[in-house]
RNA sequence: GGCUGGAGAGCUCGGCUGGUUCGUAGCACCGCAUUCAUAACGCGGCGGUCGCGGGUUCGAUCCCCGCUCCAGCUACCA
């Protein structure tokens, strides 16, 4: 039996999660559903980065206890999951020494072993006010902290680097050949850019004193802790064991496929992989990155403009399924996409009660008339959506089945099937007008699974009439 | 500033290597018709100088040049 391993982002805890989340979730739960149906073995992992100095700083100013602060919030985003409808395997937390500890400090050490990790000090502008360096783009015109207004001090640090530069070659080989397969094509075009343009070396540590003392120890320097992107993108691999249990470690990796938002595409697309192939170890083959939701007119959603759509607050109005219907069908993949409530009333209103729940009602009570019995079909994907499902393209998928669902109703109108009066002819079209529902329904079944699930249901056996299935608003 | 992509109906978009007045496209809106259906479905209509200015061509939304505007990227904050 194939497999077929799926990673979210693993988001930073110090706030809650947005829709942004929420989309992500639902593309990493569609794509799970699809190859589950497939009959391949699926697995879901997301987690929590909890060693960034910015949940210190954030337990600091809530006056909470580190270890509960993240306690508190990474409980936070993995109930997200289930609140969305999206059943997740593992979630692995940073701070987790059994688990995530021991797989983090074997990647530094094959790392290492192949002479990728050097010393080297690092001088930067740090800001005391926000105990983090600042890049010159980031100060202000005049080299004042932005937040602070204070000059930063240049500070020398002894760090430990990773030799990026030596992997530039190979990344770009095996990006452009899509043996990492960067989708959409714009981001891929993006990241090959970036990485022609040159690879400089990275620090991958922190002084243990700057780091507060959170962080994973680096193997043979007590004075150092690993820095996020080594520390934070490992759960992907230590999640499943990696460095504790080499048996499942083995089962599921490579990662079939990471799905990230845009704000992370260089870590996963460049530094990650890099870091991979220093170890020696498989490569992901697959980095799906999806765009941002904005408000309408692409501004960004904030409580004081009162333009925020809280995926919590939408489930719980309107229902899980059409919320998730809402984000697959608007949001396109290589750009950012506009949400408002009002756009979902208009989504919800035309495509889900007056299109797929009103034709389903209306079908079944035609059956229902003419005391009609489905007929067991063994159905499979439509070869366009099978398609559009492996490539991830979720709006024009959808898209797809909704112009079934179309044509049916003008068929219907054409066919006039109430006027009929030939028993066997009313057979013939109703049986035929079912077969599409159940087809469509079937192709549903990754988007709206329990939708699809009760139209299967409904088209199975005797068919009857049943309360709508998207009443209207 | 540099690199990349984009600018078209009120909104979202499709238009393959240039060919009649872009589009049987969806949403919204208006009208007609109608009940099998959730005042749903269907049919019809409204609606665009395809960003601006040049050029190549018998002919350009599509190719070339310039301009304006928008978005993304331009690395050790995640």
């Amino acid at each position: 039996m194939s497999k077929f391993y799926i990673t979210t982002a693993i988001p930073y805890v110090n706030g809650k999660p947005h829709l942004g989340h929420a989309l992500e979730y639902f593309q990493a739960d569609t794509t799970r559903r699809f190859h589950s149906i497939l009959g391949e073995e699926t697995l879901l992992l997301s987690g929590a980065d909890e060693n960034a100095l910015k949940n210190v700083q954030a337990a600091k100013a809530a006056h909470i206890p580190v270890q509960e602060f993240l306690d508190t919030n990474s409980q936070t985003f993995k109930d997200a999951f289930s609140q969305l409808g999206v059943s997740l395997d593992i979630f692995q937390r940073g701070s987790d020494r059994k688990k995530h500890w021991p797989g983090v400090q074997k990647l530094w050490t094959l790392c290492n072993e192949n002479g990728d990790i050097y010393k080297k000090s690092y001088e930067g502008l740090y800001c005391v006010g926000c105990e983090s360096f600042k890049t010159e783009s980031e100060l202000t015109a005049d080299g004042l902290c932005p937040d602070h207004l204070k000059k930063p001090e240049l500070v020398k640090e002894e760090n430990y680097f990773f030799k990026l530069s030596r992997y530039q070659k190979k990344l770009e080989e095996l990006i452009s050949s899509d043996t990492l397969h960067i989708i959409p094509d714009n981001k891929k075009a993006e990241t090959l850019s970036f990485i022609t343009h040159g690879l400089e070396d990275f620090s991958i540590s922190r002084s243990k004193q700057r780091a507060e003392g959170v962080g994973v120890p680096v193997p043979g320097d007590d004075t150092q802790v690993m820095y996020v992107w080594f520390d934070a993108l490992s759960i992907y691999m230590t999640g499943i064991g990696f460095g504790t249990d080499e048996k499942t470690w083995q089962k599921w990796w490579p990662a079939d496929l990471h799905i990230i938002g845009k704000d992370i595409n260089r870590f996963h697309t460049v530094y990650w992989p890099a870091m991979l192939l220093s170890a020696k170890l498989p490569l992901p083959k697959q980095i799906l990155i999806h765009s941002f939701i904005t408000a309408p007119g692409g501004q960004k959603m904030s409580k004081s403009l009162g333009n925020v759509v809280d995926p919590f607050e939408m489930t719980e109005k309107f229902g899980l399924e059409p919320f998730r219907y809402y984000l697959l069908s608007q949001i396109p993949l290589s750009d950012d996409g506009e949400a408002s409530v009002d756009r979902f009333k208009e989504v919800y209103s035309a495509d889900l009660a007056n299109g797929l729940g009103n034709l389903v009602a209306r079908v079944a009570k035609l059956a229902e008339n003419n005391n009609i019995t489905a007929n067991t079909v063994e159905l499979s994907f439509s070869p366009l959506v099978y398609k559009g499902l492996n490539e991830y393209k979720f709006a024009e998928t959808l898209g797809e089945i909704w112009d079934s669902l179309r044509s049916l109703d003008k068929q219907i109108n054409q066919d006039e099937p109430w006027k009929v009066s030939d028993q066997t002819v009313i057979k013939d079209m109703l049986h035929s007008y079912i077969q599409i529902i159940c087809q469509a329904a079937f192709d549903l079944q990754p988007f709206m699974p329990d939708t699809a699930k009760k139209i299967l249901e409904q088209f199975s056996g005797e068919i009857r009439s049943q309360s709508p299935l998207f009443p209207r608003l």
